[in-house]
DNA sequence: TAATATCCTACCAAATTGGTAGGGAAAATT
DNA sequence: AATTTTCCCTACCAATTTGGTAGGATATTA
């Protein structure tokens, strides 16, 4: 499952992309609009910002705005940078591989079998954008 | 991502599914086999137990057994017992949905998203079994 | 009735989650 | 230059979850 940490950051991005191209947006004005509490919101844009998804602006007039248009930002990678790995196992995951102990990976059939899920779901997520979260109509 | 609880489950029931039609195997074997804590083990085991995936049988010559067919035992099912829900959020899950605040589920873009998700996920978990588990080609 | 094995309840430490508090630093305005 | 505005950074904290352990109760077989 994903953490509350994320639903903020997709409710804060979403309404980020809503106002694509408008400038900076006070991260008070998306705390109010998203329900989100402000110092928690604070901390999760600023590892949205590290992670190259967001920039900001100090002083009057400043805030923070999408680095790139929203078409271009995948769910995959919103996911990885404040939930974590996306495959069910590390052993499996592309981001944060870790090897598992006492398992010959060339065998193991636990992990054959998280691999073609990952990767069902990463064609899911990879796919979709802040756009797609948008506009869907599905 | 799965618990170490799950994932001890998993390696249990393979070992189980290896074994199946032999009669009850001790706990303190799959513990020995599988390199599993035998008190968490027991814990586990029974958890699978309550929810009709395996039978024990008491006293000399006891132990515990899969209910049915590794064949007809599915990964999903397996996981919902042990790890929780499936979805990426509980306003999605179809056998823990909790409805989420504040959101209007019929507009709700991230839910569209993660429905998709989960259908993709399920898609895969719901067809795999303890069998695919340990005769695993691909 | 003794031995074998699962079952049940309770406890516990460490890690994670979901925050809060308070001030520092940069940019813009006056 | 001083003040205001806004993001930035570090530290802390309570509640929950995770990954166990301990010890005895209960059922089965011999």
């Amino acid at each position: 499952m994903l953490s509350k940490k994320t639903r903020y950051a997709f409710r804060a991005l979403a309404y980020l992309a809503e106002n694509y191209g408008e400038g900076p947006i006070l991260i008070s004005s998306i705390s109010n609009e998203k329900k989100i509490p402000l110092k928690f919101l604070e901390n999760i844009l600023n590892e949205l910002k590290k992670a190259d998804l967001l920039e900001s602006k100090k002083g009057k007039g400043g805030g923070y705005f999408l680095k790139v248009s929203p078409k271009k930002i995948n769910l995959a990678t919103v996911i990885r940078v404040i939930n974590g790995p996306i495959a069910l196992l590390p052993c499996v995951s592309l981001n944060f591989y870790e090897k598992c102990e006492d398992c010959d990976e060339t065998h193991c059939g636990i992990r054959k079998m998280m691999t073609i899920t990952r990767d069902a779901t990463l064609k899911i997520l990879e796919k979709k954008t802040l756009h797609d979260l948008i506009f869907a109509t599905v």
